[in-house]
DNA sequence: TTTTTTCACTAAACGGCGTTACCTTGCATT
DNA sequence: AATGCAAGGTAACGCCGTTTAGTGAAAAAA
């Protein structure tokens, strides 16, 4: 009649499903009783394992969180500061477009998904993404390709521009007329970081990043995703 | 932009209980049946209005750009276009801060606040802060303030780094360890800025930037408090 | 082996939600 | 006075998150 399961395999398993019914439905068609259904339990049975929704979510988001900074990590293959930095920011973006309900749940406001409080262990994962760029730009500061300055202000400056443009892209708001495709939106981000960098770069880089066309980033990605496998 | 039906009485009564109502609790806390409540019917009456919440919702967000462009347009009574650009982005972080529910909304991802889809007319709300940004742009590349080139790519630059900071404000990114007060936030709002603009602006702007200390902010926030009186 | 305890589960229920169907009421028009 | 209509109320439907109380299998204790 039942299928038994030891507390800690049912909690992966209602995790394992709660992500799937994230990823299908969105926020708006996540419930418990849904969940439970897709699992073969009634709903209150979800509570012998999860405290409640909210503590479930959580665990969603900290989900989307490995997989972020999977993606960034693959940027660490570079083999200099420069490459790096560049490899970064594109794992940060295809992140962001390949799984842009996993990137909005991680950013969305508090107020709004229904999970009142970010947690301790939820903030202390943004603030490893933050200290992933900190990583990042001061190692090109100590190279000499960014200036010298305090590279965690600076970090901040890049991440809020990163993250900024993929709002206004994903809101609709970038294209006066009509939609921007992601692959027009990835130039496009490319070229605002160029322009941002622009300020931020010694002068010898800039001189460097004007004469660089957007080149071999096929290559590039195609090395980065073979570190995954 | 423009109201083609005049409302009704009881339709304006039922938006303004909602904006109080959303601004009271946030999203989590807004019920159809509340906002009845708190008007004195029952809430079947409120679809004599209303087509449904997510309609009544599109009007709340229409009411919280109404409230951002006054923050913004209050900046053009600055007298040159570099004034004028600096109080709009005092402007921009103003709104967001002295009314973060009213940012949030207006930013929130469309699957996360249960409005499905963006409607027309709000996406031109949005572009109408575009257009806003393009146009303090352009003005200032033609004052040779900023560098030439595209005013709205370089406008979706300045708007996404404001954005960007913002989210990472309110999400407590920012500060590896406590919390960063609205003053802190304040000053690194404005230092990230002026990062930026090192790379965006001509060379003898930006050595005007670098000279000016972070000074008459208060009177010129008094300034613009006044125009609105 | 028998009894007791543990515990993952179920069924039923509570209060709340958005929304619909149907009915009442009062006012304006004919 | 009769009619039509708009605005409201009541009751209900099918969801939701969560709680309470019971059930039965397995593990532990006797």
């Amino acid at each position: 009649m039942f299928t038994l399961f030891t507390m800690s395999e049912q909690r992966e398993r209602i995790l394992a499903a709660a992500c799937d019914l994230y990823l299908s439905g969105g926020l708006e068609g996540f419930s418990m009783r849904k969940l439970a259904r897709s699992i073969g339990v009634t709903a209150p049975a979800l509570y012998r394992h999860y405290e409640s929704k909210e503590k479930l979510l959580q665990d969603v988001m900290a989900q989307a969180y490995e997989r972020f900074a999977q993606y960034l990590y693959r940027s660490l293959v570079g083999t200099s500061p420069a490459e790096r930095m560049k490899l970064a920011g594109q794992g940060y973006l295809e992140f962001a477009l390949e799984h842009p309900k996993l990137y909005d749940i991680l950013f969305a406001s508090p107020d709004i998904h229904g999970i009142g409080e970010v947690s301790d262990e939820l903030e202390a994962l943004g603030c490893a993404v933050g200290q992933f760029w900190h990583d990042r730009v001061r190692e090109c500061m100590d190279h000499g390709i960014l200036r010298e300055g305090d590279p965690e202000a600076l970090s901040m400056t890049m991440w809020a521009h990163a993250h900024g443009l993929l709002v206004l892209h994903r809101r609709g708001v970038l294209a006066r007329g009509g939609v921007v495709s992601d692959e027009e939106f990835r130039r496009l981000f490319e070229a605002s970081g160029t322009r941002l960098l622009q300020g931020l770069a010694t002068p010898e880089h800039v001189a460097e990043l004007e004469a660089a066309p957007a080149d071999t980033n096929a290559g590039r990605r195609a090395a980065m995703s073979a570190v995954t496998e």
